[in-house]
Formats: C-alpha cells, sequence, structure tokens
DNA sequence: GTCCGTTTGTGAAGGATTGCACAAAGTCAC
DNA sequence: GTGACTTTGTGCAATCCTTCACAAACGGAC
C-alpha cells in the first residue's frame, strides 16, 4: 500500500512524544486519513492490535518498516548534481529510513570533485563500477531532460531496477523496471485549479470557498508530506 | 482531474517535436493511459477531438490550460531558501505554466539579501506585507519542519488559501484552506517496497521479477514526472 | 469470576473508477 | 457523391476502493 509510509511518519511522530500506544481512531486523524481505511490496511500485515487496547507504536513502526523493506539498507546513487541533487544529498530524512547514499555523479568537469554532505562528487563514467562495487539498488536521477534517458539505460544495463525520476521525460525502460517520477510543478498545477474553482464558486456558484471538488480527495491532508531540510 | 496536468505535459512534448494533432490512442501511450480512459476525461472538458483525425495539440494545451487556471498568472511566493527552495527557485518549469514567483523568503539573516533566480530573498517579517502587496495566491513552504505550522498560520492568516508544503509536517489549517504535501521520501520507500517483493519473488515466488504488486499501480509510467532542472 | 467500557478486525453496502466494445461522425480518395 | 477507413464519444459491465456497522476480543474494576 502507497499509504503505508505516511501511516510511517505519523508513528514516528507519535513515538517522539513518547506515546506507546494508539488507537486507529487517533492515528488515522494524525495520517489524515479515515480509521476502518487505517484498520483494514493495518490488516493486511496482520493482526497486531490489541482490542481494547490499540497498537504498540514501537511494534507498529518495526513491522510497517519490515513491510516496506526499510529494516535493510539500501545503497542509493544520485545522478546529476544541481540544486535538487544537492537538496536530495543533504536530506536527512534518507538515513534515518535506511537509505544511504553510495555516490554522488555528474558530467559536468566543474562540479565533479565537490564535497557534498560528506561525499565527494564523482564523475559520470564511474557510473556502472559505483553500482556494481558499492551494490546499489536504487537509483535517482536528478539531471536534465536531455540526459535523463541515457542515464537511465545505462543504469538498466547495469542491473538496477527501481529508479526514481526527477526529470521531466516518460522514461522507456525495459519490464520488471519499476520507475517512480516526481513532479514539482503538477502539485502547483493541482493548486491553481482548486484556487481558480474557488474563484468561480465565489462569484456565481451556491456555496463560497468549498475545500475541494468531490473526486478530487477528501480535502486537506490527503496528500504525502516529508521533504528537503530548507 | 489529477490527470489533466500529465496530458498536459504529453502535449507540450508533442508540440515542441511539431505534431499538429495526435489520436486518443498515441496520447495516451504517451502519458501513460488507457486510450478510454483519456478520451473520458478528455470529453468532460467538452468534445475538442475530431472523428477520424483526433485532438489539434495546440487546441488542446489552450483547453487544458484554461481548465487548470494555467492561462492567468500566478504569483507565487517561497519561504524558506534552503537547498530545495533554491532548486524551485531556478526551476524553469514553473515560470512556463504561468506560475510567477514573485518573492523568497528567509529567517536567516545569512541569506537575506542574497540574489537567486534573478530575486533578492527578503526577511519574513515582510511575509504579510509581500504577499498583500504582490496579489501572492498561493505560497509554497520549504522550511524546516519546527517552522511550517508558524510559517502556515501567518500565511493563512494573511488570506492565502492554497499551499504546497514540502515540511515534514501535517499542518492545521482552517477549512477551505488547500494543502498539497510532497514527500520525496515517500517515493524511496515505495520503491524499497517493490524492491524487496522482486527479492522474496524471485526467492520462492512464482513469477520472478514482476512489475509491481497488484493495487498499487500499472507498473512503470503510473506517477508524475517533471522536475526541477538540475 | 463477572460485568462494563473500549477497540480491533471484517462482512457487506455503497460509490467511484476503469476498460471494453460499439455506434456516430468525420476524412480522404476517386 | 460514395464508399472505405479512421477516430471520437459513451453506455455498460466489471473491478477496485471506501465507509459503515457490528460482533469478537481485550483490559480493568470490584
Amino acid at each position: 500500500m502507497a499509504r503505508l509510509p505516511v501511516y510511517l511518519r505519523a508513528l514516528n511522530g507519535l513515538a517522539e512524544r513518547g506515546i506507546a500506544t494508539v488507537s486507529s481512531e487517533d492515528l488515522a486523524a494524525s495520517a489524515g486519513v479515515n480509521s476502518a481505511k487505517l484498520r483494514k490496511d493495518l490488516s493486511h500485515l496482520g493482526s497486531y492490535g490489541t482490542r481494547g487496547v490499540g497498537y504498540d507504536v514501537d511494534y507498529l513502526i518495526y513491522q510497517i518498516s519490515r513491510e516496506l523493506g526499510l529494516t535493510q539498507d539500501w545503497a542509493v546513487a544520485i545522478v546529476g548534481v544541481g540544486n535538487l541533487g544537492r537538496a536530495l544529498a543533504n536530506y536527512g530524512g534518507f538515513a534515518s529510513r535506511g537509505f544511504r547514499i553510495a555516490s554522488l555523479l555528474d558530467a559536468d568537469p566543474e562540479v565533479v570533485g565537490d564535497r557534498i554532505a560528506g561525499l565527494t562528487v564523482e564523475h559520470i563514467d564511474k557510473l556502472e563500477s559505483v553500482i556494481r562495487e558499492r551494490d546499489v539498488s536504487i537509483v535517482v536521477i536528478a539531471t536534465p531532460a536531455t540526459s535523463a534517458q541515457e542515464v537511465c539505460e545505462r543504469v538498466t544495463r547495469a542491473g538496477i531496477t527501481s529508479i526514481l525520476n526527477f526529470a521531466p521525460v516518460v522514461l522507456t525502460v525495459p519490464d520488471g523496471v519499476d520507475v517512480r517520477k516526481v513532479d514539482l510543478s503538477i502539485e502547483l498545477q493541482i493548486l491553481a485549479f482548486h484556487e481558480q474553482r474557488k474563484a468561480v464558486g465565489a462569484a456565481g456558484g451556491p456555496g463560497g470557498s468549498a475545500q475541494v471538488g468531490p473526486g478530487i480527495g477528501p480535502g486537506a491532508g490527503n496528500e504525502w508530506a516529508e521533504a528537503v531540510e530548507a
């Protein structure tokens, strides 16, 4: 389920505040979902709750982490050390979830050799050897659009089957390779869409400033979160 | 519809290559969706296609842009000029879609006064006056988690009803305020989940390296894209 | 041990989304 | 103008997801 990471963050927040057990109702509120949905999601992992009491926070964190594969160490390589690559390299939330940045790579000789987040930027020529020798299993592409497909082909040939793509292109990959894309402008576009709706609704509509249109989402708090430390 | 921005990007790609008309089949392939779904989505905006021919690329771009409210100019303020704030400020894809960055704000005196992407970083004290005087309608929060809620409250009091949140917290907002959150680590967690599944599948499962589990998504290309220029 | 309040886990209903399949509508060649 | 071919727009069935509602299970008080 794509909601497990959201639950995991909510749980981590509770754990930091020293809360030992939590009911589905409270956890659902923290995560911004319906409590029945949360219970059904969690029941797919097994029966880790205690009726009459709730869920043990630490135990549930462990179980979800295990389900998501976060109990093991994942070596990640970031290709493209522009502004975004730097932001990702400095992001503290990766290491705490088992993601270890094994390498930063770039094609620009101006950037190669820079030290960022404790790592020295390496030349893209070393891409294949880095993947092989450091057991990299996930590659983050933060290059310009023009280079993304080429990088993609090189890493898939090197055996990578998981790619996180920030470049504004649709990557073509062989079967069995999993690509996820992150777009920063699409979120803004969706906000603009709602903002426009509020405007026309206020002008002639029936209700005034409604939250969001039906079918779009349950309103504020229905989407992922977590970010790069500024 | 949350898929319109995806179609829009696919269309822009076609327009750049000089393609004047496109069939639902081809456009659906570019966007990574089913062609019937695409036609149904587009039919909700009106009948802009020509049977036997397809859709006029430029006209469809205009219609979708209008529907999304991208034909007007949106003034955006970015609060928090760390690595991510900088990456967003330098992102070229905003301006081309009608998003104009009206201000960069930060609390750190070290950063205030820096020139980034043609703008001078302003002090957070000016938040309210900037919103008022420059007609800002969307605020991007790229601050550390600890400051996000405070910034959120200030901007909502200043009349903002659309917030894009990159900080790793769930923001509490009044009714009528629309918040979207972007998480960079959740995408990695989902990749790790699939990667782990492939591993256990190869060990004892029936199929080998299946694309993704059922119910998660149709595979590569099912999620947003577009990014910060590296 | 028994009773009572609380909370989980899940069957069932309801609603939304998806994809097939096809009629209606258009272009193009001649 | 006519016929063949292409493509849109949409009714319909199937599927997925969500939410309600409630029985089973647990802890705690006495």
